[in-house]
DNA sequence: CTATCTTCCTGTGCGC
DNA sequence: TGCGCACAGGAAGATA
């Protein structure tokens, strides 16, 4: 599920109910999911106040009173969910691996907010928030797609040389960070350029395009509250409806909407077959095979 | 250095 | 309605 927008609205959602709260306690319910999680974890988080938070990538950080931050990654099946820290023992929610208790705000009921994960992919960690861009997960990241750094120069560095396929090489988040399966179609398909043609080969006009087109794929998202695919994204329960805007994703033999091929006489070819899909790298791939070259 | 393959998990949807 | 199989939003780590 978990792209760039999808941590974005992820992490709007948390800022808005756990930013300015006292952590009443951490319930940790197994030793990890990817990776154990870190020692003394419960003990940083029972007792800190939320200062705020920060994405990096599909990363989202909890900064802590206290110096520390949690680092946090969703993974493929990781959510948050969020319910009336009363309903805990009533109401089990399965996969819940980790959760914390807020209090509630002028007696208002506390929350309980819990990262639930049943691929278990998401991974958690600490890491001092002065340290935060160091940390093994962080250092080597390619830019921020939103941010001014992110520029048809820079990408172009970053493919430059490159055998790959340009739809490999802009899912690898040393190139851009954030991007995942479902925007790097959108984007490419936006741009006009063939997902199996190596990055390096892509020319220079369409090159320059990707960097426009990454960015409006990513901010119809965000505005759209993100994907949500099998799951729901946000923390409050509503869903994202972006998906209802993929113009490739998961559209294999729907006819494109940049060709007009459902017009085309009777007895003649359709210029455009639809949309095809293909597997790369053990991922598939939805594409225009006449738009896209 | 780069590129490719395997691996970690559970859930879902489909064909039979 | 059950069973087996393919596939799912990620990416680290091993290997060539």
């Amino acid at each position: 599920m978990p792209e760039l927008p999808e941590v974005e609205t992820v992490m709007r959602g948390l800022d808005a109910v756990l930013t300015g709260r006292r952590i009443l306690a951490a319930d940790i319910r197994r030793e990890g999911l990817r990776w154990p999680f870190p020692e003394g974890l419960a003990a940083r988080l029972a007792g800190a106040r939320v200062l705020g938070f920060r994405r990096r990538g599909k990363y989202m950080l909890m900064r802590l009173s206290g110096g520390d931050s949690v680092l946090v990654h969703l993974g493929m099946s990781g959510r948050m969910v969020a319910r009336p820290a009363s309903q805990r023992a009533d109401a089990p929610v399965a996969h819940e691996h980790l959760a914390i208790e807020v209090a509630g705000e002028d007696g208002a009921e506390g929350l309980r907010v819990g990262f639930v994960d049943p691929r278990r992919f998401g991974c958690v960690d600490l890491v001092p928030t002065a340290a935060e861009d160091g940390h093994r997960l962080l250092a080597g990241m390619g830019p921020e797609p939103l941010e001014d750094a992110f520029t048809p120069a820079v990408l172009g560095a970053a493919l430059a040389g490159r055998r790959t396929p340009i739809k490999a090489a802009l899912l690898d988040q040393r190139v851009v960070a954030g991007l995942g399966n479902i925007y790097v179609c959108e984007a490419l398909f936006r741009a006009g350029i063939a997902p199996e043609r190596e990055a390096a080969t892509v020319p220079g006009a369409r090159a320059r395009r990707l960097v426009p087109e990454i960015r409006a794929v990513l901010l119809e998202s965000i505005e759209a509250g993100g994907s949500s695919l099998r799951d729901y994204v946000r923390a409050d329960g509503g869903l994202g409806f972006f998906q209802d805007r993929f113009r490739v994703y998961d559209r294999e033999g729907e006819p494109c909407e940049r060709c007009p091929n459902l017009a085309a006489p009777p007895g003649t070819r359709p210029p455009c077959p639809g949309v095809r899909r293909l597997v790369q790298a053990g991922r598939s791939t939805f594409f225009c095979p006449r738009t896209q070259r």
